[in-house]
DNA sequence: AAATTTATTGCAATTAAGTTGCATTAACAA
DNA sequence: TTGTTAATGCAACTTAATTGCAATAAATTT
């Protein structure tokens, strides 16, 4: 069930997203929250977010979830499905739009494919 | 650090890998040799395994961890990046050959690409 | 505008995978 | 056989995330 009711919560929560692009893990949307919103609000407000389409969520290599702005999906066609990338140094992760294709694998139905890239982000290469 | 002593929980836990080819969860595991090895021990030795390059590990959707064995990989030599499969129907999770090629991405160096693709195991296809 | 309905929120408690500290045990080299 | 110290078991801890429940407040109805 997504979201019904428009309130400060998800007001506050989708202005966190619409201030840059990147990805943000759902602690760090607690502690920059903290005070503002009750950690609780903060991981349901996320779940219906991404329930109506309008966040998709991933985890990185530690298991931490994180969340980005969906492009175009909507309730029934929740699409997102492309890289991201974790920068090793500085931590940033954000959607990637290349494309990757997976090939097919013998007697097995392929469903879903979540790729995590790891390495040096614009900001840090150099 | 890797092993230093050959010890009963060591060979306990190889043998769960020697028996089928696939990947089995830490948490699996723990379940398993519950009463036969304590969870820390579990725990510690899968990670010193992995260390020697005798098994390898990755997060599944839910970031949970998984070991499975490598291939021809040693303590200096730790390369065993290649796509995982879970099932969505049984849960059963292994390591797939195949070959996926992640795209160069402008001002970013890639270090390392972890790739899980989900669908319907070859048990469970029919 | 007031009353009503019920989605949303905050708070405290809980869950569960995984980790840590420490005393005890046992591998193995001397 | 003895000494060194890696490995183990146990309890306590950590931490991201979830749950139950009473209080609050959107939004619909009267
Ligand atoms: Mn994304
Ligand atoms: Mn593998
Ligand atoms: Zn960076
Ligand atoms: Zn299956």
């Amino acid at each position: 069930m997504g979201i019904i009711r428009k309130t400060p919560s998800i007001e506050v929560l989708l202005t966190e997203f619409t201030r840059n692009g990147t990805a943000i893990s759902a602690i760090e949307l607690v502690k920059r929250l903290d005070g503002k919103l009750n950690k609780t609000t903060v991981y349901r407000v996320l779940d219906k977010l991404e329930d109506d389409g309008i966040l998709h969520s991933f985890l990185d290599k530690k298991g931490i979830k994180w969340y980005a702005k969906c492009n175009s999906c909507t309730h029934d066609k929740h699409f997102d499905s492309h890289p991201h990338f974790q920068c090793l140094n500085c931590g940033k992760v954000d959607c990637v739009t290349v494309d990757v294709s997976i090939p097919k694998i013998p007697n097995r139905e392929i469903v879903i494919s979540q790729i995590l890239i790891q390495g040096t982000c614009e900001n840090c290469i150099n």
